[in-house]
RNA sequence: GGGCGUGUAGCUCAGCGGUAGAGCACCUGGUUUACACCCAGGGGGUCGGCGGUUCGAACCCGUCCGCGCCCA
């Protein structure tokens, strides 16, 4: 029996239960005893003691939204869930809380500094999966993975000791960027470029000989300490005769030479250039191919070292100043201007970072790049939008050596250990007793550990259970999508390709769906630091998780930034609350449901609905599967609003308070299959609302909408039912201009006349017409129209709308002079294309057909609407 | 400097070769027993500028202007 709904959604106490339900229902999990076709996602794995923001609103309402519309089209669906270690930040959100209590992870050491980090994530990691849970996400849970639990550390070392043994990872002294504040090592793509407003510096180095002195120009001038060249372009005649001499170092003294290399920008200051090759990317390829010294003048902590001389411990800030100060009071700075510019600085915590020559372990990315990029190229796995392949194919194309050692704490200590005998690395998955080169037991472990993204390049295989030959890596590998950010196709999309080519064996995922970006209200980027955004907890506590979900599916249009405004949650809202109240009004109507009792054939209007559901359907099915998130949820939004809502609902209402009980039964049944479809359809973007009303629906079972199927699609609607549709619809409207545009009260019913040839036409909708028009029955006649009546064409009939008030006729004169004004135009216009001789060759014939019946239907509007003008001119004039 | 994207109704955005669309906002009506988070009706756009291709351009091409992002 069908139960009735509250007046109104309250989706807090529901929210709350489903959320449960679902989770212990079992729905989520993936069998592995499942023959159905498989689907199965990979989530990308939040901080694990980070919090729901926008970004993760966004990219797991669409996931959850696949994964359910997967799930009711048969799917055996996989959607794993887990979280991420976050080395980085994770550690410097646990330094800060010691900090607080004046303690440094110094003063605890390593083993307990990490006891810490584990507490931390047991205090703080459950928050973000809570997060995902109130959102609704219907992730495996009971697979949830940690990118440090045993199997996938055991992974990382798997990856980590083959890639060793290939070749492909090794350790180098290079020029990094190093943050000082962190004292780590950051990727390249950790250290993004921020403006500074610097200073350019014009400095001269005194030849040795004395004989004169070159001038060269720098943005810092206290990396000078580490110099051990000038660089002069090999072609500029400025700098030709000083090639090959000793230029004597400002403030320390040294000689250095006078170099030639191309890569000097002789635009660029004064065409010479200093060299520093132990703090600078370019310099230090310059130094390489010089075969220079490289001096390091950095402590790690960004203090300088003894090589600066009198300039030791101060840090980079204070020794700029300082050798600015001295250079110019040996009058050797030949000049300073500003010079704003780019600088790298760090991620995490925005200081600059500083280029310094480290010993690092690297990962050989060239060999990985290739079979990745013709992934790509062969179309084994497809960018959603295409466009983003262009930034993936320029990334990799380009690629260079990975530095992924950080000096962290927190994080998968790298698998090497050194030998303190013959100074060799023994690399091996298990912990290794002796040295593999000479066997002595004095091995001591490399101190660093892995850069997340390492880890996080093995997630979808890893989470699955390699190194193992699992079911779950059988059945689920490769994962079908991933959403992600465009922000991290470098950071992870790009290498987990390269992994899982070189690991799994095949491509980690098919589609790679990159969703767009959220900004606030004003457009700007959501920044937790700045303070700008808004927490969709808050969002959804305001308008309910499925208002929210609406609207970000509605909102995310490929290739396009959305902007998160609350009145797009408004719109969500009102939706919800829509579709609630149509349930309400037909379970109000169901409480006699009898799914077995005799009823007459579906009417038109059933007929009808029932294939626009299935249109609305075919059509989001069709943009889900192109990830055209928007316009599914437009084509289920106007069709239960603008189809079902503004016109089946009202039109059944006739048949549902009508006397005739298989008309009612058969609007009853019409009704709850629509809505139970509907509901279906829109289940994977509202969960909640959707599973609480078809619980109270008349066919339910106990189970859940997503234990059910999409709605098969039933006989097209056949031509001829169309086209009375489509009368029925424009006579309603038209009435309902008229009185609207003539200021006609809203109760009165109106008079309508319409010609003898409309007989069964009134026969079948006179009721209906009457219903949804306020008029009354509408009368046959095929005389001359009423003098005081509105002439209308409906679909090549003259109709009546009788206005009595000859008072109205000024205002009918006024509506038809607007109404001959938009035929005369469309005229012209149907006209111009018509005359012009190479439209009539050259477009195509059902284009120019098209135009020239809709000239026909013109040109019978305007004699008719003309006539009837001519005649209330006439009567109003007589009249006055 | 290179690349990508973007400029459509007051606002947020769809549309991307055949006569401009939605939601919100606005105006006029409204106690029709599902819904005022609503119903009915209405106004509002030389689709950034200029050229070109085409029978036909918001849509394709060129160019300029404005805005954004990425890489160097």
């Amino acid at each position: 029996m069908p139960s009735e709904l509250a007046k109104r959604f309250d989706p807090k106490p529901v929210e709350a239960r489903l959320v449960r339900a679902w989770i212990e229902s079992g729905l989520y999990h993936a069998r592995t005893d499942d023959d159905r076709p498989r689907f199965s996602m990979v989530i990308p794995p939040p901080n694990v003691t980070g919090s729901l923001h926008v970004g993760h609103a966004l990219n797991n309402t669409l996931q959850d939204l696949l994964a359910r519309h997967k799930r009711l089209q048969g799917f055996n669906v996989l959607w794993m869930p887990g979280t991420d270690h976050a080395g980085i930040s994770t550690q410097v959100a646990v330094e800060k809380d010691l900090a607080k209590r004046g303690v440094s992870r110094h003063d605890l050491g390593r083993e307990r500094f990490v006891d810490q980090v584990w507490e931390w994530k047991a205090r703080y990691g459950a928050r973000i999966v809570e997060q995902l849970h109130a959102l609704g996400c219907s992730c495996d849970w009971e697979r949830e993975r940690f990118t440090m639990d045993p199997g996938l550390s055991r992974a990382v070392r798997e990856v980590f000791v083959r890639l060793y043994h290939e070749g492909l990872i090794y350790r180098s002294e290079y020029l990094v960027s190093w943050c000082p504040r962190c004292t780590t090592v950051l990727s390249d793509l950790e250290s993004p470029y921020h403006p500074v407003a610097g200073k350019l510096y014009r400095i001269r180095y005194p030849l040795a000989d004395g004989s004169g002195a070159i001038e060269v120009a720098t943005t810092r001038p206290e990396t000078l300490l580490g110099d051990t060249a000038v660089a002069v372009h090999p072609d500029d005649a400025r700098w030709a005769a000083l090639i090959g001499k000793l230029a004597k170092l400002p403030l320390l003294g040294r000689e250095i030479p006078i170099v030639a290399d191309t890569f000097v920008d002789r635009e660029f200051g004064t065409g010479a250039v200093k060299v520093t090759p132990a703090h600078d990317p370019n310099d230090f390829e310059c130094g390489r191919r010089l075969g220079l010294p490289a001096i390091n003048i950095l402590h790690p902590d960004g203090r300088l070292n003894d090589n600066a001389g009198p300039y030791a411990d101060l840090d980079v800030a204070e020794a700029r100043k300082q050798v600015v100060a001295d250079l110019e009071a040996q009058g050797l700075l030949a000049g300073v201007k500003d010079h704003p510019h780019e600088v790298p600085h760090c991620d995490r915590c925005d200081t600059l970072v500083q280029p310094l020559l480290s010993e690092q372990w690297f990962m050989r990315m060239e060999p990985l790049a290739r079979p990745a990029i013709a992934a790509v190229r062969e179309g084994r796995i497809v960018f959603h939008p295409k466009s983003w392949e262009n930034t993936y194919f320029h990334w990799m194309e380009n690629i260079r050596d990975w530095a992924i050692s950080r000096q962290l704490w927190w994080g998968h200590r790298i698998p090497a250990w050194r030998c303190g005998a013959c100074g060799e690395w023994t690399v091996v998955a298990d912990d290794p007793t002796h040295c593999a080169h000479c066997g002595s037991a004095d091995l001591k472990q490399e101190e660093d550990v892995l850069d997340t993204w390492f880890s996080s390049a093995l997630w979808p295989f890893s989470t699955l259970g390699w190194p193992d030959a699992t079911d779950e890596l059988r059945l689920f590998y490769p994962t079908s999508v991933l959403s992600t950010a465009f922000d991290i196709i470098f950071f992870w999309v790009a290498r987990m390709i390269m992994m899982g080519l070189h690991f799994a064996g095949d491509v980690p995922f098919r589609d790679v769906y990159i969703h767009p970006l959220v900004r606030d209200e004003q457009g700007r980027k959501f920044s937790k630091s700045k303070g700008i955004g808004v927490d969709p907890m808050d969002v959804m506590d305001a308008y309910g998780t499925d208002a929210m979900r609406f609207a970000l599916a509605s909102t995310a249009a490929q290739g396009r930034d959305i902007r998160f405004g609350l009145n797009v949650m408004e719109g969500g809202r009102a939706f919800v609350t829509k579709l609630w109240n149509a349930a309400r009004f037909s379970l109000l109507n169901l409480a006699d449901y009898d799914a077995g009792a005799a009823a007459s054939e579906p009417s038109l209007y059933d007929r009808w609905i029932r294939a626009r559901m299935d249109a609305a359907i075919a059509e989001a099915h069709a943009a889900l599967d192109g990830f055209r998130f928007n316009d599914a949820a437009q084509a289920l939004y106007h069709f239960v609003w603008g189809e079902l809502c503004d016109w089946y609902i009202e039109l059944a209402k006739l048949s549902l308070q009508g006397g005739d009980a298989g008309a009612r039964r058969a609007a009853q049944r019409t009704l709850v299959s629509v809505l139970r479809g509907a509901l279906t359809a829109l289940h994977p973007i509202m969960p909640f609302v959707t599973e609480e009303i078809a619980a109270s629906l008349p066919d339910a079972d106990g189970r859940f909408l997503m234990q059910g199927s999409y709605p098969e699609p039933g006989p097209p609607l056949d031509a001829e039912s169309a086209r009375e549709m489509d009368t029925l619809v424009e006579l309603i409207t038209k009435i309902r201009q008229v009185r609207g545009e003539l200021d006609l009260p809203p109760a009165t019913q109106l008079r309508v006349t319409l010609p003898r040839a409309a007989d069964a036409f009134v026969a079948r909708h006179g009721a209906t017409i009457g219903a949804l028009a306020r008029t009354a029955p509408p009368v046959l006649g095929d005389g001359p129209p009423s003098p005081t009546a509105s002439v209308l064409l409906v679909q090549g009939w003259q109709m009546q709308v009788e206005l009595d008030d000859p008072a109205l006729l000024g205002d009918e004169l006024r509506r038809l002079e607007k109404e001959i004004a938009r035929i005369e135009k469309d005229l012209a216009l149907a006209a111009k294309k018509l005359d012009n001789p190479s439209f009539v060759e050259r477009a195509k014939p059902e284009v120019v057909q098209g135009e020239r019946d809709k000239q026909v239907r013109l040109q019978e509007e305007q004699r008719s609407v003309r006539e009837r003008m001519e005649k209330l001119r006439r009567a109003t004039g007589a009249g006055a």
